[in-house]
Parts: C-alpha cells; structure tokens; sequence
RNA sequence: GCCCCCGUAGCUCAAUUGGAUAGAGCAUCGGAUUUCUAAUCCGGUGGUUGCAGGUUCGAGUCCUGCCGGGGGCGCCA
C-alpha cells in the first residue's frame, strides 16, 4: 500500500464522516518524543463535528493500516502497522520508479526556465533556475503528469542588434582597424572567440551588413549555452524562438481577442491590467506601431497555451517580480487561469568570507562553465537546490570544492558508496542476493524502513508546492540513519546469514532508492568514494 | 515614494504553508576505529525567532507600524 494512498483513504474518511472537506496536511509529527509515524490536526473538527472524531478514529481503526491510534493535545497521531512498511520494499527491490509512480493524471504540464537572453554565457543565476526547473519537470513526470520543459529564446531587439554591432567592432579589432564597443554592448572574451572564428571562417567578405553578425553571434551563443547546459545536466523538450512568434499570426490575435479590455491613449495601445490587480495599465503597441516586449511574450503564452497544456509554470528571476500581475491578467483576459510563476531569487557568490565580484561592463560574469569546472557538476546541483528557490541563496565556492564533512552531498553520495562496498563485501563472503525469507526485522532495521517509506510522496509534494529544497533536506536525514544503523550493527555476518539475507535486502533497497533519487537531481551515485 | 525577497543558535539554513517542547549541519568541547569505507558514529554547550502591537483554541508563519540587508520600478527587453 503506497503512502499517498493511506493518506487518500484518511482523507476520504473525515470527508465522509463529517460531510466536509476539510485542508487537512497528513504527515509526519513535527514534535520530538511522539512515535507516531503520521499526525494531523484535529482542532477543526473537534470544533464542528465534536462527537464525529470518535467515529473516524473508529473507522481508521477498521482499515488494518494501523497499528495504534491515539488523540493528543488535538491531533490524532498514527503508527503504522510494520508490515505496511516492509510490503513496500518489494516493489523498491524491483522497480524504484514504479515506488515513487503517482497515478496518472492525464494532465498537460508546460515548464519554462532559464530562458536567459542569447547574448552571453549563463551565468550561476541561471544555473539555479535549471536545477530547480529539472526538478520540477522530474517531479511532475514521477507524480503522473505528462510534461515538458521548454527555453525561450528572446532572439530580436535591442539587446540582439548590440551583440551584432558588438561582434562586428571585435571583428575590426582583429583586422587592425579602429574600433569601438557601444557603452551598453557586449565586452566578454566570448566575444572576441566568435570574432575570432568569424574572420577565420572568412565571413568577411560582405560583413558591412550587421544582420551578418547578429545571425552568426546568436547562432554561435545559442550553441554555446546550450553545450554548457548539456554539460550540467539539463536539456529542454522544447527551444522557442520570439522571432517565430513575431512571424506568426499570433500577435494580431493576441490583439483581437483582448480587445474587450484594451484602449487607445496617445496613439499607443493599452491593455487594462489594472482590472486584474495590476497598479497600472501597460502599454501593448507603442505609437510608432512597435510591440511591446509584453504583448510578444503574451503571443507566446497563447502559443503555448493553443498547444493544448493544461497548466503553465514559469520560473523567472526577482527582477521579473512586478512582471507577474501583468502577465497573469492578460492569461486570464485569454480565458486561461493555470498560469503559476515561481520567482528564483539571486544567487551570492562567495569564497570563504569574500563575495565574488562580478561587472558586466567588463565583461565578467561568472559564468555556468565556471561553476562547473571550480566546484563539479554534482556539488553545484546539489547547493542550488539546497534553499527554497524563491529565498535568496548565499553559495560558497569553498565550500562546495571541500571534500569534507561539511558537504552534505558527499554524506548523501557516502551511503550509497557505502551500500555498494557492502554488497561487494557480501559477494565475496559468498552471499547472493535474495528477498528473505525471514521478515521479522529488528526495531532498528524498522527505523530505516520507515523513513524510506515516509519519503515515498516527495515528488507529489514538490509538484504541489514546488518546495524543491525538500529533497537533498529529506535524503541528508534519511541517511543519517542509516549512516547510524551501520556504525552500531553488522549487516554481513559469516556466522548468522539469516540475518545477513535480511540486511542485504534493506541495502539493496537502499541503494535503489539513493540511486534513483540523487538521479532526479541528476546526480552521479558513486559506487565507491 | 511604491512593490518583491530576507531577518530564527557564533556561521549557513530548516520548520510539511496557522499546529505539539522552534530543529539540522558547520564551528566549539568530550568520546568511539583488531570490524562491511572514520567523507562515519555517540554525547555536551548554544534561542526573548529584528522590535512593538493585533487577529485566535494556537503565531517563526497571517495583519498593521517601525528598524536593518538585498533587489525591482520605463511607450526597455
């Protein structure tokens, strides 16, 4: 019996018994010194339905899931019945994914992330953004959803014409002649490669044109991210380009379906956001028939939303904030209201007590590749997904690199080692690999089992509430168990093998289990450290 | 001026979104290795949750005001 569907069936009984559908949160007691393995709050219905309690308890007693119930303080406190526990390594044994599959919802997910601009390298912000937005897109898909991720390139503008003008005055520096970068150009040594390869490649035969350099600057910068993403982990479903929503009919649409709530001011075309909750109206067509940046990205969103999803989830950067009331009235003036935005806060560098310094205007950013190439990969995903995505997030490269007991994922990576040596250890004390017979485990094999059990609707519950960060949180104390298990117990032993079987079982599960969740962040569960 | 995020142990952060005696890691102090990996484990010290009110059975969490740190305000993208 999986967990979210004891907790589904509890749910289902208070709603029965009491008529009412009550926002219960089923889990695990937050107080120290009470055994329960699940809790809720039973203030509200204490209050309502007083004589009801009775009957649910009465009636989750008749379920068998449990192995004692009691009300304390207002909450009803659970203990699970062990063999509910133990049945569920089985399916661990077999098939991990299978454990932690929610039941299929049949429901359309669009992920946005990143989307940075293509004119440079990413940067440690963006970075931040892809951990958690593969999360997400990892969750929604374990808990049933059908989804995809997408990267939208804002290809055209202003931003586009001075990456061109940018490349084409590098492009003059290396031939010999004068030269001059505009103030708000483009100054990183990237610049000077694609310059470089550029004049090699002899495009400048008829390079007067700056369209000539803007198309080979973008294509050249989109190759770029999207490597150093490869080289992190994180690949898209879909990449959108603006100019292919300029292109299309959309834009003309988005006009004619908002016209309801649009006016004419000063030659220029306003839409009320105001109606929606916004503090001001803001402008879709400028007066020299220009569109807005808005009004592109709302045709974008009617793209997105024609493509037949169902929910939309963008996370976007802090300076985007004020963005959002603008954008989610406009989707609802478009009929469509399962539009959600999760803000990711900035990213602090630090090493040790100094702050990383960063200017644009020089040109230095700490870039992805940095990242990657100073701290790892693995060690980098990890420390972004560690904080609550919309809280800002101090990193410390030192940190990071430390190959010490002070980085939780080598703690985490460890117990998975850990699991492997073990069963090497047990191959050649000539154990095989079974499930045991015997399945009376001792209290301490119990508590491991437990908090395996308990982590089984993490991805629900990230693709509920996006709390990403829960997961390195729930995998650090999960195997700060066993961690502790292995220091006081055996698991292979010449002299008792039914002991021995029954352990190797709980490591193999284990070991799945550890695999398969340092996967979903996609990181390397080493096998030996 | 208006808006957003943050303020919790010496440090970095949790607290299941309003639940029980506010918890971890690091640092610090003490202890554990003839043993499947000590990148580990066991124990101690450490708190007026920035301040002041309010809402209620119950507030770190919600509301109001103030203090401090960071970010944002465009017919830019």
């Amino acid at each position: 019996m999986k967990l979210s569907e004891i907790k589904k069936i509890i749910k289902k009984i208070i709603k029965e018994k009491t008529g009412e559908d009550f926002k219960i949160e089923i889990e695990e007691p937050r107080a120290k010194n009470i055994s329960a393995d699940l809790s809720f709050p039973a203030f509200e219905i204490l209050k309502k339905y007083k004589n009801k309690l009775e009957i649910i308890i009465k009636e989750l007693k008749g379920t068998g899931f449990f192995e004692k119930i009691e009300t304390v303080l207002g909450f009803v406190n659970l203990k699970l019945k062990n063999e509910i526990l133990i049945n569920s390594l089985g399916l661990i044994y077999r098939d991990v994914s299978e454990y932690f599959r929610g039941e299929k919802k049949n429901k359309r997910v669009l992920v946005e992330y990143i989307s940075a601009n293509p004119t440079g390298p990413l940067n440690v912000a963006n970075a931040r953004a892809g951990v958690i937005g593969d999360l997400l897109v990892e969750s929604f898909n374990i808990s049933g959803f059908d989804v995809d991720s997408e990267y939208y390139y804002n290809d055209c503008g202003k931003q586009i014409e001075l990456l061109g003008i940018s490349l084409r005055e590098r492009v003059k520096e290396i031939k010999g002649e004068e030269f001059k970068i505009p103030e708000e150009g483009y100054y990183g040594e990237y610049l000077k490669n694609i310059a470089r390869e550029y004049v090699e490649r002899r495009y400048n035969v008829l390079s007067f044109i700056v369209e000539n350099y803007k198309d080979y600057a973008l294509k050249k910068i989109v190759e770029m991210q999207k490597k150093s993403l490869k080289n992190f982990g994180t690949e898209f479903k879909n990449y959108i380009y603006e100019s292919e929503i300029r292109k299309s009919t959309l834009i003309r649409e988005v006009l004619k379906k908002l016209e309801n709530y649009t006016y004419k001011k000063e030659g220029a075309i306003y839409f009320k956001s105001t109606e929606f909750g916004d503090d001001k109206d803001r402008v879709l067509m400028k007066s020299d028939g220009e569109y807005t940046y808005f009004l592109v990205d709302i045709a974008y969103h009617l793209h997105k939303i024609k493509r037949g999803y169902d929910y939309l989830i963008n996370l976007w950067g802090p300076d985007h904030h004020g963005y959002i009331p603008r954008m989610k009235g406009a989707l609802r003036a478009l009929g469509f209201d399962k539009f959600e935005v999760l803000i990711v806060q900035q990213v602090n560098l630090r090493r040790g007590k100094e702050r990383v310094r960063m200017s644009k205007r020089k040109g230095e950013i700490y870039s992805l590749d940095d990242l990657i190439k100073e701290v790892g990969k693995d060690a980098a995903r990890f420390f972004l997904l560690l904080r609550a995505p919309s809280t800002p997030l101090d990193f410390d490269l030192e940190l990071a690199k430390k190959m010490s007991q002070e980085n939780p994922l080598y703690y985490v990576q460890y117990a998975h080692a850990r699991c492997n040596q073990i069963e090497e250890f047990a191959k050649k004390k000539g154990f095989n690999m079974e499930i045991p017979e015997n399945i009376k485990f001792d209290p301490k094999e119990i508590e491991i089992i437990k908090k395996i059990y308990l982590i089984q609707d993490i991805y629900e519950k990230i693709s509920e509430k996006f709390v990403t960060h829960l997961l390195p949180f729930k995998l650090i104390n999960l195997v700060s168990v066993f961690h502790s298990f292995y220091q006081s117990e055996r698991v292979v032993d010449e002299n008792n093998a039914e002991n021995t079987l029954r352990r190797l079982f709980i490591v193999r599960c284990l070991k799945n289990l550890l695999k398969f969740m340092l996967g979903s962040m996609k990181i390397k569960a080493p096998e030996k450290m």
